[in-house]
DNA sequence: CTTAAAAATTTACGCGCGTAAAATTTTAAT
DNA sequence: ATTAAAATTTTACGCGCGTAAATTTTTAAG
């Protein structure tokens, strides 16, 4: 590589012997140019290292290519993982991802959605924080750009909508825990942020009557994302009243019961559903590190790869369609896999 | 808010009554007009909700107020929360932080470098991959933009480095193993691939040699960024063949501890320093769920709330010198807590 | 070889803003 | 009131590129 420096298009156009307009074009869509043309451009560009300005490149074009991505808690290591996935197939489709956390912070969403609207990216990937996110900035955003939900619903926005079947996730893992032992308590934090929640409980009461047995809900205080924290202190507190009515828990997500999972090891409580258990334990959502708890967690995992891959194949075809044929809403659930370990 | 659409900034100073130059020298930064000037543009602002083009505007910019940050691999929680305060920190001094994720690999890296470049951010905070970046690629993105490593040290690169102190930390915990019962044997991966390893294990060979101890490194096979798995294949093979010389075991990060729990667990080795237990396990690095592990582990904090706002204030600092004094480059280095927890 | 379609080129304009220099106004001090 | 400094306005230019329309060249089909 020869180490001139190029700032113009116009220049790096005549050195490739190209007119600026078709090397405008090529860097929009390298595809748009004739096969010939391509491999001129792409070998005076490995020769001479150039880059367009991405802000004069992006200052005058109807669409970009950046897709937006906005987690509502990057440090959660769900949200970390199905954005990495993301990332890489944004990168691996032509475009460029941008990934936000709003911090589980409500203000910080709306600033986000605001920052990524004046970007104007092609298409946005959002998982709203929920009950507490604003409506109203996420309505607007999506009034502008394309843009799909996933993990956490909020009716009506976005142009779709690609999460887990939390009815039939919670389903399985409640068939499982009743066939197996006592018929689970659930434990899930009472200010949880996130929609996932409502229907997750009614899903637990909804089985548990089905399959007849009485529900049984313990709710966790504290407010937040710390969910090890909170399934920590209010699990200790639940176990040394005795708040449980049978020695099966169900905790809402394995963060919870990372922390619940502690909460009975400080108790000197053995978990697992061998004879010599006193406790069994099962979370929701497969984290990544819920293999290495101890015991080993037994759970309902969500497909991360496939609920990263549904989203950004479906907000690429949004992007392809030319003419908006204002299709209804389109919802995609996963069904939860049962991974049973040997916490319960 | 008035619904007025304002797109230029032309018409939004004549609505405020003001020039277009004052605006745009009220974006740049809010302290360079008069108070009353100031006040008059956040009032119309208040009305219109106009937003500068951010294209057209960082296009002529000398210096962009982006601030760039690269991570070797957002999904560890480590740089998760450290991601997480310094974005915090950004919005609040004023800048737009824009955080890339190198995934753990080196390609990856030169081209968040590069993406980043194009940005012309006013400055970069970097944790690089370490033995495995492109040395040239981080040079060369060094000696355009003003940069401060952090967590991991690369010899003449950036203006600064703000990370561990690993041979005060290192010591603190084997002297602290040594002084509570046996010597600690070092549990560490074979290619990892941060820089931190080495010096942690000087620091530990060093330490047991001081002490009178023989050192007894296990090296755990496996690549890439799956910690936990690591440290549970290699921990149960290890544990299974007898390779720790003594009782006590100290994990060259929490991550690795992490797995490596679990493999005691299923090895039905009881882990802690009370009278029935088999094994002691120690980490580095206080992760933010090592609070929980079963037993909750022993480890050396990290502060991440100081590496992240010194790595910060030193930006900071770098960007507010006009004329840089050429001074040289500065050593910023914590010190680990020893946080004594059951496993060990 | 002819012909029509596809691709590339030329020409020309404008995007929304940064920024410099000179002229003017405002402010704060004497 | 006088004066100097600071802030603002006016004027004017250009950044690097997108994009449209008309023209020319290349390609593929017959």
């Amino acid at each position: 590589m020869t180490d001139t420096k190029i700032k113009t298009m116009e220049e790096f156009a005549s050195l490739s012997g190209l007119s600026r307009p078709t090397v405008s074009k090529y860097f929009f869509d390298p595809n748009s140019v004739r096969q010939s043309t391509r491999a001129r451009i792409e070998e005076a560009l490995a020769r001479y290292d150039y880059r367009p300005n991405i802000y004069a490149m992006n200052q005058n074009r109807r669409l970009t290519r950046t897709i937006g991505v906005i987690a509502p808690f990057l440090a959660d290591p769900f949200f970390a993982e199905i954005a990495r996935r993301i990332e890489r197939m944004c990168l691996d489709a032509g475009f460029r991802p941008i990934v936000f956390s709003s911090h589980g912070e409500r203000a910080l969403e709306a600033d986000n959605l605001k920052s990524l609207l004046a970007m104007k990216p092609a298409g946005a990937l959002l998982a709203p924080l929920g009950r507490n996110s604003d409506q109203d900035a996420l309505a607007a955003f999506c009034d502008e750009v394309p843009s799909i939900l996933f993990d956490s619903n909020i009716e009506g926005i976005g142009e779709g909508f690609v999460g887990l079947d939390n009815h039939q996730s919670v389903g399985a893992i409640v068939s499982y825990l009743c066939e197996s032992g006592e018929p689970p308590c659930f434990f899930e934090g009472r200010c949880a942020p996130n929609p996932n929640v409502r229907s997750k409980l009614r899903a637990y009461t909804e089985t548990m009557e089905r399959l007849g047995h009485d529900p049984h809900i313990v709710y966790a205080d504290g407010e937040g994302w710390d969910f090890e924290a909170i399934g920590y202190e209010a699990g200790r507190r639940a176990l040394r009243e005795r708040s449980f009515a049978t020695n099966t828990v169900l905790c809402g997500n394995d963060r919870l019961a990372v922390g619940f999972l502690a909460a009975a090891y400080e108790e000197g409580l053995r978990v697992g559903r061998g004879d010599g258990c006193a406790l069994r334990v099962a979370g929701h959502d497969d984290h990544p590190f819920s293999r290495f708890t101890c015991p080993p967690l037994t759970t309902v995992s969500q497909d991360f790869a496939a609920i990263a891959s549904e989203s950004m194949a479906q907000l690429i075809a949004l992007l392809d369609e030319d003419e908006k044929p204002a299709e209804e809403r389109k919802m995609t659930l996963f069904q939860g896999r049962l991974v049973i370990r040997s916490s319960a």
